[in-house]
DNA sequence: CTACAAAAATGAATAGGTTCAACTTTTATG
DNA sequence: CATAAAAGTTGAACCTATTCATTTTTGTAG
């Protein structure tokens, strides 16, 4: 099933793929033009949009596979999660922070944020919330485990914990986004401000 | 101080931001063109962008208005917020909710989300995010007056429980405006089951 | 190898948000 | 009332994302 045709499209894929993710990552995302792009990856304009349905759909891709990272580093943890169960939270969403800025900058996290809601009906619109979706389960599902071993109170429904727990750290990382002068540590300190709390109430 | 440039000044404004308000109502907010709505308004297009820096910052302003006014009734419930903690909530949270969707509609939402979050240093996309932060200061001010009256538990920083009941609300919202399915009693039904469990922790 | 159909690439044309140099209106001044 | 500066308006031109009719490439059957 490896024919000329299934190759060359997998690789101008990839080709436009890396392409945007240097140019969007160097220059400002909104003043990349599509032409531009096309022209550094060797395709045409026409062919860009044969790939993706719009400018924010490939970077919502390239978003996408920055998630999709943290997701696996997220199912490390969830394999054995340090006690207590503060310290298992903390260091889940810990990383997730740390490693947001890995591949992308604020602005392409804006960007990436404004299309998923302005647009949730794209492919890779959808695929994004899809992301959001998992990296809830993945909290739901750490809660769930920390239950179960006893870390945090029985009566507790993880999956109405974990969903408010996601809210919180996904508000507050729009907000570090948002701004342009909010430094990574100064997210994490809020974050553990409100996981002091939460945690409070969680333990048994 | 109500020389004749002042006054056409206030007009010419109020023309342009109550047919966008019509327009983007009526029709998609996409499909509206600046064009049309100069031309209804009885200004130039360039007269438009005198007023206000993007398209965006049009409708982001007319959710302003909106906001305003659910502030205004907030303050009339925290004069006197109902017993028990959780009704107090309740209570002023759906309201937030009822009057979402009182001049706007889901695309608008979308879309000036999406601009806040985007362009938040637009003239409008400023005072958006001002008044998140006062939607967020008044659900602190209501924990702190719940606190004062003993409704809940005195140990509790009322600006951390406040940030925390806002970022849920925020994010409940934002997946409300997002799907076009959801309605709004199921979005009330997410936010009593996470506002329960809340309240258990927050009741002395 | 040739002919044909399907798939995909192409780039010129389209569309609509935004800019800006030229023009009008208002206000302040003598 | 005349005049000039200040403030504001105007719309044609610009820029760039997106579309789509046309051309090219690939796979397949005879």
């Amino acid at each position: 099933m490896t024919g000329l045709r299934e190759r060359q499209k997998a690789d101008r894929n990839r080709r436009i793929l890396t392409t945007a993710a240097k140019l969007f990552r160097r220059d400002d995302y909104r003043h990349v033009r599509i032409e531009d792009l096309a022209h550094q990856a060797n395709v045409s304009v026409g062919t860009v949009y044969n790939y993706y349905a719009t400018k924010g759909d490939i970077l919502i891709a390239i978003v996408a596979m920055e998630v999709e990272e943290v997701l696996e580093a997220g199912e490390c943890l969830l394999a054995s999660p340090p006690q207590p169960a503060l310290k298992a939270l903390t260091r889940l969403i810990d990383h997730y922070y740390d490693h947001s800025l890995h591949y992308l900058n604020k602005q392409m996290w804006r960007t990436a944020m404004a299309t998923s809601i302005d647009a949730p009906q794209t492919p890779n619109g959808l695929k994004y919330n899809l992301l959001d979706e998992r990296l809830k389960d993945q909290v739901q599902r750490l809660i769930l485990v920390l239950k179960e071993r006893g870390d945090i109170a029985a009566d507790l429904e993880a999956a109405v914990v974990g969903s408010l727990l996601f809210n919180v750290l996904n508000m507050l990382f729009m907000e570090f986004i948002k701004s342009d002068d909010m430094e990574l540590e100064s997210l994490k300190t809020q974050l553990h401000r409100q996981l002091e709390m939460i945690a409070q109430w969680l333990v048994p």
